[in-house]
DNA sequence: TTTTGTGAATAGCTTCACAGCA
DNA sequence: TGCTGTGAAGCTATTCACAAAA
């Protein structure tokens, strides 16, 4: 027996894995390998394995891991054999775009309703969400157990709603503003920063200016 | 002398102090510290030091750093003192909330163009780019010099449209679509994995259930 | 005194390499 | 033979701690 604290890499790596195997699924594959999986999602086999085996022993020597069981014993993991009901601060462009997406309910997340200080946006569906006013706020996260909210406000609104949400109960917060938010020490923030990373790409396109592809 | 190579979170924190240090020189501050810029962003400051360490010597002992200075070196840095042509594939909610956000600018990025599969969307104006049929895309990255990308298409059509983005010339593309893309070596993919972010959130939020805060 | 810049120490993560099961 | 699970090794990143500069 053992049990360390996985690393947080290996966990983020885990919802590639299971998105993997979601498609292995799709396509009725049935047994898959560390290997296969290492390529598709271009990492080392051995990664595979051993954060796979920070949560358990779910493969057999010789064999491979079944793709179906796997998928269960993640969804278990991550905490998405379950439905969480999550809500959307902000009901602008990038709010709206959210509650349009489709993909979340089958991952597991339902975007019940969004929020906006705007008086003209209240009321409209977006998605399969009505817009509701601010003060409704803390009522309908009461209401239906929210745990998880989106926050794509302006900048100068994000710490205060955070505060809200924060004191309303909610545990984990997906931010789109680009601050860092002060949240209690048990609520976790996922941040998003979407300029940062464009940044990123300058600097690493910035930097590989002088040399070209020598590429088939 | 030294010189080594720049660990990468590194140079993702770079942004940070970046974002950090704009808001103090819209705020009038004209100097600060490492410690200042950790306890704003949550670092060590140890960190701050080492990290602008990677890249020059910027500040002076027991004085700190010239915000206005250090601000202008970690743009030439991050490439960023230049303002990017970039283009964004896809003009669903997600593609035109993109184009529609007015923060890329003043951070040197601009969005000039749109392109979609579907006529009905063709010729409409998204923010301040119109949006194009996809057969124009290579004319025009070329009459722009584009070299980063923003890939906000299904997931059927990412890869096919990376190979198209990277035979084209762009060497940086920022993926919202949930798959990892094959592409040279010298070209650099910034995913943005949304319902990752929430599979993270589910799995922290799930893992605390059991204790509850003591705080006040 | 304050605060940087940086070697040294520590902690964290990844890759190796192989025993053991199928 | 093929493949997992996992200690051990190797590498990367963070934090410590202090000499030197203001």
């Amino acid at each position: 027996m053992k049990s360390q604290t996985p690393p947080s890499p290996a966990v983020q790596r885990l919802s590639l894995y299971l998105r993997q195997l979601e498609d292995m699924a799709g396509l009725d594959i049935q047994k898959t390998s560390s290997r296969q999986l290492a390529e598709a999602l271009k990492l080392d086999s051995a990664q595979v394995r051993k954060d796979l085996g920070y949560f358990g022993q779910f493969g057999r020597p010789g064999v491979g891991y079944h793709v179906e069981p796997l998928i269960e014993a993640l969804r278990r993991i991550l905490g998405t054999d379950r439905t969480w009901n999550v809500v959307v601060i902000g009901a602008g462009d990038l709010g709206r775009a959210l509650l349009r997406y489709k993909g979340f309910l089958s991952k597991g997340f339902e975007l019940i309703a969004a929020f906006d200080i705007s008086l003209s946006k209240v009321g409209k569906k977006a998605g399969l969400a009505e817009v509701y006013p601010l003060d409704k706020l803390e009522q309908i996260i009461a209401a239906h157990s929210v745990k998880l909210a989106v926050v794509a406000v302006p900048t100068e609104a994000a710490q205060q709603i955070t505060d809200r949400l924060c004191a309303a109960g909610v545990m984990g917060i997906l931010n789109f503003a680009p601050v860092i938010l002060d949240v209690p020490d048990d609520v976790t923030v996922a941040p998003v920063d979407l300029a940062g990373k464009l940044e990123q790409l300058s600097f690493r396109v910035a930097g590989t200016q002088h040399k070209r592809s020598s590429k088939a």
